[in-house]
DNA sequence: GGTACATATGCTCAATTTGAGTATATGTAC
DNA sequence: GTACATATACTCAAATTGAGCATATGTACC
């Protein structure tokens, strides 16, 4: 075994947030890059720290957070190694912090299945990727089942996958040999946008069968704000009724005794997160409630 | 913000197998570490210089590797920081390679559902919890969700959250107030505990919507043998006939053409897993399809 | 050959859960 | 009070699941 290796370590987070239909995220540096910094010394915990360093920073209350993964990056000048770890945190969409967010599906246009534009965009990047795969049939497959060809249907939980065999494919500017053809979706620097990838996978899966939505919404909402944030993330419609049946039959929220005060329509009722629910709530079993394909 | 810190690092692997109705664990130290060593310069991905080096070390082929968690401990000697890089890797228990192992439920015994005994330490643990938690009803509500009381249900993915609860208890050797009334499983050096438990969540949220649990399996295996992977990674025992439903009907496998040669009983056709069938099986959708309690 | 055993495999059926609607209620703006 | 827009209630067939019984096919031993 080599000789024990000193290296630079640092911190990464991804801070998520949803408004009304949007999931977005802070960034800095115009959209080019995630909030990091260096890990300090001293006797707290990562996740500790980069609370306390992110509200230092943005002044932002993080809820739910939780480690995405870490990242080790040979450096080409000295060869030593910096460790990324990175993290995801929510922040309930009431913070009224004014933060510099964008869409998330500014990086990835072709998750958003409810944007007729970016449907067309990803009909050209399955073409592409057909004549990348070539006569490779597992690569064949491989696009077949991330992007939901014929046998396969669309899993949006897929995300990060998605974005990494785009990247061998040259389809983002990030990738070695990029082709630039197709517009897919805004760059960032080093591996931000993967990491951003990670969040949205983690993130879509979570939603599915944790509580953490609620940690994205005030503390009351009304189920079509609920449902609103549940497409917003997972980039697709769903079935309206059904999806208040699924969060009411399991007990999830209980009545704030309050309505909303909406512009059109009847106000809908308010409701809070039912805490003795606990984590495991499935918010969809396995699949959500969508919509059918009009 | 302070100044970069330069710290150590080390990966750690859990080394995860089958042995028909146990889940093992590669062990050193006599079962008390396990193995690890520091990150070292170079150009490869950490995946990779993971499985090269578990190679070296043991012989062993790695299937999947995942990353489960990084931790950062502030060392007492020179208050730097040693930043560990968790991995977990399932190897196919077709393997020769002797290797020392040890059940997983060495550690966490109360894990097993399917040991009568294990159960009655099982009861004790909820009696001292009970005592522990008094009058705190947020600690009651965390107690009776995660060792599903009452109005909840046993869920088997929450392995470590269970292990992290019992460290606050101090039922466990590695808390800092340890209570040694209760024999709550071997303990480990460091945090090597933990990461074990992370790994057990990790592997047994897996098996349910991804094909892993194929990867500890030989080429060929019989419905039985990949029903008794499952029971031992979740640690219940599932409904058999529903079992074979659930995969048959997925085709999630194929037949191999051939047949056990059991020692006992009617042999049992072999199959094999189709690729085709992708990551994302529903091995059991969010629950298990479990036998009734008798 | 036949009996005991042990496991594999096939099949049934009621109870739930899901998918996709239709129908009705209750608010605002004009 | 009419148009609109959203909320909420309820229906019903299709699919999935939970639990079980019945039958098939092998070995070991008399």
């Amino acid at each position: 075994m080599k000789q024990t290796a000193f290296c630079r370590a640092e911190l990464v987070a991804v801070l998520l947030n949803v408004r009304k239909d949007t999931p977005c995220v802070l960034t800095l540096e115009n959209g080019q890059a995630l909030p990091s910094g260096p890990l300090t010394m001293g006797g707290h915990s990562l996740q500790k720290e980069l609370c306390r360093w992110v509200e230092q920073q943005t002044g932002v209350v993080l809820g739910h957070t939780e480690q995405l993964y870490t990242f080790a990056d040979t450096q080409v000048a000295d060869k030593s190694r910096l460790v990324r770890i990175s993290y995801m945190a929510l922040i309930s969409s009431h913070s009224d912090q004014t933060i510099a967010e964008r869409s998330i599906y500014d990086y990835f246009p072709w998750e958003d299945r409810r944007n007729t534009e970016a449907q067309a965009l990803l009909q050209r990047i399955v073409l592409w990727l057909k004549n990348w795969a070539g006569k490779n049939v597992v690569q064949q497959r491989r696009c077949a089942r991330l992007f939901g060809l014929p046998p396969h249907s669309w899993n949006d939980e897929l995300a990060l996958d998605r974005y990494e065999l785009l990247w061998e494919a040259g389809l983002v500017h990030e990738a070695k040999h990029f082709e630039g053809q197709i517009q897919s979706g805004l760059p960032m620097q080093a591996d931000f946008r993967r990491v951003l990838a990670t969040a949205l996978s983690r993130v879509r899966a979570k939603i599915r069968y944790t509580s953490v939505v609620f940690d994205l919404l005030p503390e009351t909402f009304t189920l079509l704000q609920l449902q609103q944030a549940m497409e917003a993330l997972a980039g697709c419609w769903m079935h309206k009724q059904n999806f208040r049946r699924l969060v009411l039959q399991q007990k999830l929220v209980e009545e704030a005794g309050a309505f909303d005060t909406p512009q059109q329509g009847r106000p809908a009722k308010l409701y809070r997160f039912r805490p003795e629910a606990g984590q495991n709530c499935y918010l969809a079993g396995a699949k959500l409630p969508l919509t059918p394909l009009l």
